[in-house]
DNA sequence: CTATCGTCTCCCCTTACGTCA
DNA sequence: AATGACGTAAGGGGAGACGAT
């Protein structure tokens, strides 16, 4: 243990205690056993009792004030490295959530678009339901081709987006779009 | 009862030094 | 050897708790 001179708690033998009176330079560092012990004690308690810290203090040959920086100074550090973690566990939480968002709001435009065009084939369906005879013949084809390039457009898209909702399957169940009428259309659909 | 004061402890920010690349 | 970055012991100030008066 280091000589702290006759009156080890004065503000005079305090400082000479800690200068070094050869080359005048501070001694700032403590020793590895006493950081350890300070570090065994951390862990089971963050804050020290008053009579604790006389005691440790007693044991290290440290100041109590010594031992209550270093506390303080530990609490810091800890706090510190704590709010590293937190952000690391947010951010990598956001980083989940926005690429999610991203996949959704592409499948969302994706839909949005399939809609479109079943709206389309749904109106056109409705016209040609409601004409007379003797377009009928002109309007079926032009819708049968419409119908088979949208069942053929859809299924792709949803080959592309992995997409399983159950109206894939309903379409690809569908035998023959073109008998479909137009109640069968909304069912489908609906 | 309450207002005031002194002391202690905590937290936060900063400073000064030690260490290392 | 010089230097900059980083870690750490300690200083200082403000705030709150608590006991004594």
């Amino acid at each position: 243990m280091l000589d702290m001179g006759s009156d080890p708690y004065s503000e005079c033998s305090f400082t000479a205690f800690f200068n070094n009176k050869n080359n005048n330079k501070i001694q700032r560092r403590f020793t590895n056993q006493q950081i350890e012990s300070l570090e065994t004690i951390f862990q089971t308690e963050s804050k020290l009792e008053p009579r604790k810290k006389l005691q440790l203090a007693k044991d290290l040959g440290l100041q109590p004030r010594q031992v209550a920086i270093w506390f303080q100074n530990k609490r810091a550090r800890w706090r510190s490295k704590q709010l590293e973690k937190d952000y690391n566990i947010l951010k990598a939480s956001y980083d989940s959530l926005s690429s999610r968002y991203d996949l959704l709001s592409r499948e969302h435009q994706s839909l949005t678009h399939q809609v479109n065009k079943l709206r389309e084939g749904i109106e056109k369906k409705a016209k040609s339901c409601s004409t007379g005879e003797t377009s009928y013949n002109s309007m079926e084809e032009k819708v049968s081709d419409a119908d088979s390039n949208m069942k053929q457009e859809y299924i792709e898209d949803e080959k592309m987006n992995n997409n399983n909702m159950g109206f894939v399957e309903n379409c690809k169940n569908v035998e023959c779009w073109d008998d479909l009428e137009c109640d069968q259309w909304w069912d489908l659909w609906s």
